[in-house]
DNA sequence: CAAGAGATAAGAATAATTCTAATCTGCGCT
DNA sequence: AGCGCAGATTAGAATTATTCTTATCTCTTG
């Protein structure tokens, strides 16, 4: 489906802007970005879009389910294109998030405090460089 | 063990400071704290301290195995005074964090990129509240 | 108790993100 | 095709959490 149909398919218009930065994600696989890496790629590629819009892009793209957010750095949110269940390494000192595409088993979890309800399970295995 | 041979045998100079936010710390058990939780304790206690010592307090803290950082929240650092291994609830809505203190089994995860050693693993339930 | 390394504090600086309010544009309607 | 306007974009200011700077203070050791 066209990136322009998606957009109308979640809701939102295909502006420019809008078109442009959904290329960008989600015509390539399983990327994790940053709001400032997604405004220099579209810098890169000759997109004329301000860092406000991208924030507000990802955030709209976020609630409409095209985009993920994960959240593994102080100070920084990551966005991510694939929307399904998965977990991650996160590389602490690249700032790198791998997914974890393997089905990963949970055991032994209690059941949620009272008067909530689970909303998502995150698990990020935290690797560094080898050392010994 | 005191506070104060605590911060000693991990190398810190017991401080006026170090030691009424290591009381306020670590004499009550279970806490998750964020920076500006902790100044508001101290001034709430009389006790005088900028927010840039609390800051570091908490840094050294960390670094010397007396608190554990949690990431839960993209722009908040929550501390954790229960350095064992465990895991997290976290509500979305109040920023609460509840220890998970049943033994959590994980099953299924792949090797972790090469060159790279695991370092962590964290697992953060996200709950929020109940709707139907 | 003097000296000096290390610690603290106030405020400036930084970084990521959000807000404001002015301008622009996609799109339904004629 | 042109109008009108809700919704979108923008630049820059504001906000928030955190870190940095540097002058001042205070533990510790002799
Ligand atoms: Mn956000
Ligand atoms: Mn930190
Ligand atoms: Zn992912
Ligand atoms: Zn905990």
């Amino acid at each position: 489906m066209s990136v322009v149909a998606r957009l109308r398919g979640v809701g939102l218009r295909p502006t420019r802007q809008r078109v442009a930065l959904a290329r960008l994600l989600l015509e390539k696989g399983g990327r994790h970005i940053t709001a400032e890496q997604l405004h220099g790629e579209a810098r890169a590629a000759a997109v004329r879009v301000s860092l406000a819009t991208v924030y507000n892009t990802l955030h709209q793209f976020t609630e409409a389910g095209l985009l993920r957010e994960v959240i593994v750095d102080p100070g920084r949110s990551y966005f991510d294109t694939n929307t399904s269940e998965h977990h991650h390494f996160f590389d602490e000192g690249t700032g790198e998030l791998l997914d974890i595409g393997a089905d990963v088993v949970v055991s032994g979890l209690p059941l949620p405090p009272s008067g909530t309800q689970v909303h998502r399970l995150d698990i990020v295995v935290r690797v560094g460089p080898e050392r010994r």
